[in-house]
DNA sequence: AGCCGCGGCGTGGTATACCATATACCAATG
DNA sequence: CATTGGTATATGGTATACCACGCCGCGGCT
């Protein structure tokens, strides 16, 4: 018989799974520090929107709880977590870590041609004179450019991690990117680290993205209030 | 009313913990590595021994799933999670990254009475002749070593993802600290850890505790070959 | 008028029934 | 005897029924 190559079909008919990202999905675009309260999940009314029953409803929750997006209160629901000011100041650290890693990692693994692409994120901005219009615009290229830090580092536990701190990580970015300059701090910042990424430069690429994320945390341990 | 500080009461009837917890135990306890095969986890078998029904069971392991201790997969099962060397270099990456923060934050937050228990940890094998002797307490002492620098930190996330690295860790601990003298070795870059943070050397402690963990990194990369 | 208690209702927790599929075994056929 | 296909059964996936606990409001009592 000849060799009919085929494919392993890739049904994926577990609900379970497409709730789970249906919800983290909704919740990530929810703005979570808009409102005072946390929105609170109903299992019933989450199962009749979704068409399934509420089963692999709470199998998605208990997947979110345990990755910290929502917490489960026994007896009482499951709420969309809402960080308190050192939870935020935690993860930062957190990530100051792991993205100093992976920016060691990136000078070790990443191609020059990956790397190119960091500082394509950033020639729009550096040639640019209405960089100061559009700080909305920026926000988005300064969280793109954290991720593909992470990303050069090819490796999936490090990605897996930035991106469950990602939501919380986004929301606090562009709330704090518009005080005390700290956008113009930053494109300093990042082009810094883009050098140093680019020649190779392991322990000075490393300790650049750290100390830049811990700026963040300190940023945010003096100044920011409106969260609690 | 006069304050009765009271913290609220604990009880935690919900099975669905409980299962998580008794699971977590027992795949902690197993030798993962130990059997070519990755263990199988029946539903309806563990249900049973619990004396629960199937619902908390599955809610348990879709936690254990996101967690990253078990595989679920779709109409085969769950399975305890195997990783593979690339995983295990990837977790010990992840792992150098958050140690050495929890490192930095040691010397900024903890206070000279906890980095001192950090000395007694090793205390009893400096003076002792007997280093040689019992390889497998120091294999302990070691990985409490490890675990006393990240509860230095005094940081929620740091300790809770150090915990999820932490089964991997050990059970690659164990068994390359018996290799190319990386006992000795390893003493050796623990007391000069604990110099660093005595003496409150932020960025010294930090990098010998990623450099630290790193050399782990390029033990397994080099000679580890019983995985996979 | 206010406080306390009781009861109903809504919601989450648990158990179970039912369905779909993967696997293993057996039989039939070459 | 080997290979193959069918069928039985075991096991995971989903739906649903039932239970227990909180919450809220109403009504009576002080």
């Amino acid at each position: 018989m000849a060799d009919v190559k085929l494919k392993p079909i890739r049904t994926e008919p577990v609900l379970k799974d497409k709730v789970y990202s249906a919800l983290k999905k909704a919740i990530m675009s929810m703005d979570i520090y808009a409102n005072e309260e946390s929105a609170r999940l109903d299992e019933r009314r989450l199962a009749e929107e979704l068409k399934v029953s509420r089963t692999p409803i709470r199998e998605a929750l208990a997947s979110l709880a345990q990755e910290g997006l929502v917490e489960i209160v026994p007896r009482k629901g499951a709420f969309v977590v809402r960080k308190r000011k050192q939870d935020i100041i935690d993860m930062i650290h957190v990530w100051a870590a792991v993205e100093s890693m992976a920016a060691r990692l990136a000078t070790e693994r990443a191609s020059d041609e990956e790397i190119s692409r960091l500082r394509d994120l950033f020639t729009t901005f550096d040639q640019s004179e209405a960089v100061h219009a559009n700080i909305d615009e920026y926000s988005d290229t300064n969280i793109a450019f954290h991720q593909a830090i992470v990303n050069l580092a090819d490796c999936e536990l490090i990605r897996d991690i930035a991106e469950g701190l990602f939501i919380h990580m986004r929301a606090i970015r562009v709330r704090t990117i518009r005080e005390r300059n700290r956008m113009e701090k930053s494109i300093i910042d990042h082009l810094r680290i883009i050098e140093a990424i680019e020649q190779r430069q392991t322990v000075v690429a490393e300790q650049l993205v750290r100390d830049h994320a811990l700026k963040l945390a300190t940023h945010v341990d003096a100044y920011v209030d409106y969260l609690d």
